[in-house]
RNA sequence: GGGUAGGUAGCGAAGUGGUUAAACGCAACAGACUGUAAAUCUGUCGCCUACGGGCUUCGGAGGUUCGAAUCCUUCCCUACCCA
């Protein structure tokens, strides 16, 4: 069986995804698809360190700027769209790479999740009306009796875990454990997985340092801007570290220093979130790294194996 | 030089003689995650641990007491006020 080689660049936010993506799209044919849930929003640039004009310029990039901010999109439209975009990249002969630091998404692409019919919506609608009205205890309940399995697995608090499950117990008629049980990885792609791994302490001081940098190229406008098209941090799209403590600052409830130094520390935590993923995904090839100019001599190596 | 208020774990902050290794908050660390995931949550957090426990703590040194972070003496330090 020869599955179609697919490249695979996860890691934590700041670590350096994009530009090695670039760097190894650069000496090979490649397409790069971003596997990110916050790039996929107009209008997000600078809050997701998405990459620049030029670079997207430079090497054809997917799933960026592909919704408005008020658009749905979730790891299950993900999966759908960047298979399709794979398989075309693939038609091309290019090598098509997948970068980013959701591991949802990834492990939705890679691995695929279970088959669902489209869902109407009205169901997930009634049940986010009852946990308001009712309580995400009522809620879990309701699971423990129609879905024992998968409510052994999670407690009240997880309710949009809690949601879902009971989302695709109404639609269904299944209970998603056991559509969890029956569901094997997909095995479409010859996928390499490459993980950058920093120190923990020069990842934090990386982040800072972005911070700093995204006011500097205007970060605040950005979300000016996104304000005067209507949008605040009531849609999930702008739910994202930076847009949330911009917001509040813009609001006047906190204050300038203390947005910067929020946000700061809450991509410290995004990024620590993103390595616990990592972490237990064992077919990553970490590359350990402790300075930007590392990524050109890793991509020279990430291209011998290809 | 005089006065006042203080010095408690990484930080902030309770506690003012007896289940107090010390409330609580923050930071930090660890973890969970199958269609909202930059989301949503959970745990640990003095030290050691074979997880049964063991050991050392509340600015320093002495003392009182069966027993002290809590009382006394003394020293050191910080903040503010007066000189």
């Amino acid at each position: 069986m020869n599955l179609p080689k697919v490249l695979v660049i996860v890691g934590p936010t700041a670590s350096g995804k994009t530009l090695l993506a670039l760097q190894i799209a650069q000496s090979i044919p490649a397409e790069i698809i971003s596997a990110d849930s916050r790039q996929v929003y107009r209008h997000l640039d600078i809050g997701t360190a998405k990459p620049s004009r030029t670079e997207l310029l430079q090497v054809p990039h997917h799933c960026i700027d592909i919704r408005e901010p008020n658009e749905k999109f979730n790891a299950g439209d993900f999966q759908t769209l960047g298979r399709k975009i794979i398989d075309e990249i693939l038609l091309r002969k290019k090598l098509p790479i997948v970068c980013g630091g959701t591991g949802l998404y990834v492990q939705a692409l890679i691995d695929g999740f279970f088959e669902q019919p489209e869902f109407s919506g009205e169901i997930r609608a009634e049940l986010e009306r009852r946990i308001e009205s009712e309580g995400k205890e009522a809620l879990y309940r309701e699971l423990q009796r129609v879905d024992p399995a998968s409510a052994a697995t999670m407690d009240a608090s997880k309710h949009r875990r809690v949601i879902r499950a009971l989302e695709v117990y109404y639609e269904t008629g299944i209970p998603i454990s056991q559509f969890h049980a029956n569901h094997q990885k997909d095995e479409l792609y010859d996928a390499t997985w490459i993980g950058l791994r920093w120190e923990r302490s020069m990842l934090y001081q990386r982040i800072n340092d972005r911070v700093e940098r995204m006011f500097a190229d205007g970060f605040l406008d950005e979300v000016k801007q996104l304000q005067a098209m209507g949008f605040d941090d009531r849609v999930q799209a702008l739910q994202t570290v930076g847009y949330k403590e911009a917001f509040q600052y813009l609001r006047g409830e906190i204050s300038y220093e203390r947005m910067i130094e929020l946000m700061k520390q809450n991509t410290r935590r995004f990024a620590k979130r993103q390595m616990t993923w990592f972490r237990k995904e064992p077919r990553i090839h970490w590359y350990n790294i402790a300075h930007e100019f590392e990524i050109a001599p890793i991509a020279k190596n990430i291209l011998k194996k290809m």
